[in-house]
DNA sequence: TACCGTTGCCAACAAGCGTTGACCAACACC
DNA sequence: GGTGTTGGTCAACGCTTGTTGGCAACGGTA
């Protein structure tokens, strides 16, 4: 259950709201998009009047910023032997994606709104550039790399869970695997085409 | 230069305005996806009346129908040789997308609406399908391979052209190429793994 | 009991939206 | 030269949006 960033020592009585508001918050977003998530309907969501929302969260924009906290919790690559890093990180994506609507609303958002486009920006700097650096021989291509994977994984992502496209929903996740780690494998480790 | 379906066989003098209402559309839509590119916004881009474009176009929808038409071009694979078909379409997508801000528009409109998506499931089915069907071995396969190759492609468009990842902007055109070409031949022609 | 911060609802605001209909100007045709 | 059609503007409609401020009920504390 994520927080207002400075958890508070002493629990209030109104957490519950604000939880409230945030599960919906969660939802419409990810269902809607930015601008089609209405503060009105995630009020009614959360079966609280929707000045609620602006007292907690002050504006929509920050409301969207306390719903929308992503930690991919990426393994370690240290410790998974080389020839199995593309089968681990899709395994771990489909894993994450699969229930947890934060991602889909954070896509879903980031292609609509400027501040959406840039925490994705942030993540993936802050948590995937890292990772990608265990596994990559140059280190200057650790970017490049790390980017190349990311067209990977979130063009999967676009199009099975948002644009459902048919043959992409109707792939199991074995078959995602099998696809897609040979790829991901090939732009984290191999020789620079 | 699209037109409302029927082309009247004699040019009207409106042809101007209705043309500039279009582009008008395009460049909004692809800048700021389908609800936050108004009618009130692209008129006056264009330089004329909201209302003009509800009677040339009838309503928001129909404005977005006739400025997002898409036609992929897709290359006749029968001719290109068998080991050079991911190399010819990605080379292939991204003359497409480069000076083509439909694109653009659609895959931003998509995300957000539902109208947006159900196109971009038409383009697939209608163009790639069957430029797939061309080159893939068993035709049970074809819609699966397909989906694939699209993720690939609509990823690196995503990434690039609409969440503008820093690694993935600085890409230069050969590189793309000599990257994803492995991957999209793999999606189309290796054995399933 | 009296107090005060917290929680919540209600009503309203200003702005922006898609959309409509009345109205004027320019053209084409008989 | 009048007349109907077309191209275009203006003002307004009904509605939704994010956002605000006032006011009532609650709960712990002194």
């Amino acid at each position: 259950m994520p927080d207002t960033p400075p958890p508070p020592p002493t629990p209030r009585r109104s957490d519950a709201t604000r939880t409230a508001i945030l599960d919906a918050a969660r939802e419409r977003f990810a269902a809607d998009g930015y601008e089609r998530a209405t503060i009105r309907a995630i009020a009614k969501d959360a079966n609280i009047d929707p000045s609620m929302v602006m007292r907690y969260y002050g504006n929509k924009e920050g409301l969207f910023a306390a719903a929308v906290a992503v930690d991919l919790k990426l393994p370690d690559l240290g410790t998974v032997p080389r020839s199995d890093v593309g089968r681990a990180l899709v395994a771990h994506f489909l894993d994450m994606w699969e229930d947890n609507e934060v991602l889909t609303a954070l896509l879903r958002v980031g292609v609509t709104n400027q501040a959406g486009a840039e925490r994705m920006q942030g993540i993936f700097r802050d948590q995937l550039l890292p990772v990608a650096q265990q596994v990559c021989p140059d280190p200057e291509q650790v970017p490049t790399r790390a980017a190349l994977c990311a067209t990977q994984v979130l063009g999967l992502a676009l199009t099975r869970y948002v644009l459902r496209f048919p043959p992409a929903t109707a792939l199991v996740r074995q078959e995602i695997v099998a696809w897609l780690a040979p790829t991901i494998q090939r732009y984290l480790t191999a020789p620079s085409p």
